[in-house]
DNA sequence: CGCCAGTTTGACCAAGATCAACGCAAGTGG
DNA sequence: CCACTTGCGTTGATCTTGGTCAAACTGGCG
């Protein structure tokens, strides 16, 4: 997505998101935001390890530094959804209050850095244009959020594929070949299919050469037109 | 007695209205939110008529009164995804950027008041707590959307029902009969199902002695145990 | 009373899930 | 250095849930 960032007045209704320059998801920033630096702190993860659980105290949040990071929740019987991946420049944790209400997990090594609510509230006091930055990052999370619903609302299988690539292609600038940082479970869980369903739709597009397969962790769109035909909202 | 439960969040919107009192009763003097209510204008629509369309400009945002109103969006070819219902006291229309990528429909007859977006911003500049109770609703909605989204992802047909049921249960302060505002394609819309399978679903719980359904649009809750056990995530 | 939109029910169908092999590349240890 | 394991990924056969198509029912409302 490019930097649709709105400078002026988010149309939305409120100016004060829009103060604050954010792109939504891999954020380079150099605004006010600087000033959360000063307290956070860097943490590494390995592969699959927890950053927070479920019923966690909601007592920080977290910027990815490098690597991707899986939001998600399980129900009692197994069944998983993964709600978000964020990658690197993305914030996470920002939501719930209290207790975390989804977990989140590291799907390769990451390191992300971490920053203690209450030092957090207190800057904002100081200076409540940061208030309108972390405002921002919601909004954005919220509006992806609308989309993703459509998307497992409304749309078949192929087409919830080809969107989500989509989705990534965008986040990656368009480039031709997309990295898939994330294993197809991740990818089946994030979409609500399964793990045979994604792979075997991913087999239809190479067929029918909408995409190639260079490696299991890399997708190079073909064709977008058509990809776009069939996955666009 | 909180009459304003307002829990469920617009995707969309902002629907709940946590940190602010609404009701005239217990509205504080200190509620910065009530300075919103000067530069808003009462608006009223009829059953089905749109209160802002998809690519409309995005230049107000609204708290319904009453009625409720459909935050939705169609595909090319006419498939519909209801995003969020929102009951009185909810708001609406704060996240869109530039133009809408939802639309905003009234259920029933609504009344709404619109707050056109540069009377907010400048509300907003003159107080910046404005901006940080916003930003709490803005979260809480989000946390909305993660859940249905978890709904639509890894959740059966009678689930997700029984989960909607129990959330519109939370909605009306966990009475007895819920008041069902919408018809059986609304409701198939916004959970991803057809009409005939939320038809067939509630026929089930009907049958299984969960739920009676003295009028087309209540539901009386008869085994809460039984639908949490179904529904609850 | 009869129309009409919305709802309900039934019979059948298909998209996607489930179950089951099989492939394949990256370790691992003898 | 090569068998053996292990964890993903892919593919195929079959099954199930929920969708589609069709018809009947219901409750407002003129």
């Amino acid at each position: 997505m490019p930097e649709q960032v709105s400078t002026s007045g988010a149309a939305n209704g409120f100016a004060p998101y829009s103060l604050v320059s954010i792109s939504p998801a891999r954020s380079r920033r150099s605004d006010p935001f600087v000033a959360f630096e000063q307290v956070g702190r860097v943490r590494r993860f390995a592969r699959d390890e927890e950053i927070y659980g479920e019923g966690d105290p909601a007592d920080a949040w977290f910027k990815v530094i490098s690597g991707t990071v899986r939001i998600c929740k399980f129900l009692a019987d197994g069944r998983r959804y993964i709600a978000a991946f964020c990658d690197s420049g993305e914030c996470f944790g920002l939501d719930d209050v209290g207790e975390r209400v989804f977990s989140a997990e590291a799907v390769g090594a990451v390191t992300v850095t971490r920053y203690p609510r209450s030092a957090t509230e207190r800057l904002i006091d100081e200076n409540p244009l940061l208030s309108r930055g972390l405002c921002e990052i919601t909004l954005h999370d919220l509006a992806h959020a609308q989309i993703r619903m459509l998307r497992l609302g409304r749309m078949t299988a192929s087409e919830r594929v080809a969107n989500f690539l989509l989705e990534l292609s965008e986040q990656q600038d368009a480039r031709r070949i997309i990295e898939v940082s994330m294993s197809r479970g991740d990818i089946a869980d994030h979409l609500g299919l399964t793990i045979e369903t994604v792979c075997r739709v991913l087999s239809a597009f190479k067929r029918d050469r909408l995409i190639s397969i260079p490696g299991l962790h890399q997708i190079e769109v073909l064709d977008r037109a058509a990809l776009e035909a069939v996955g666009e909202t």
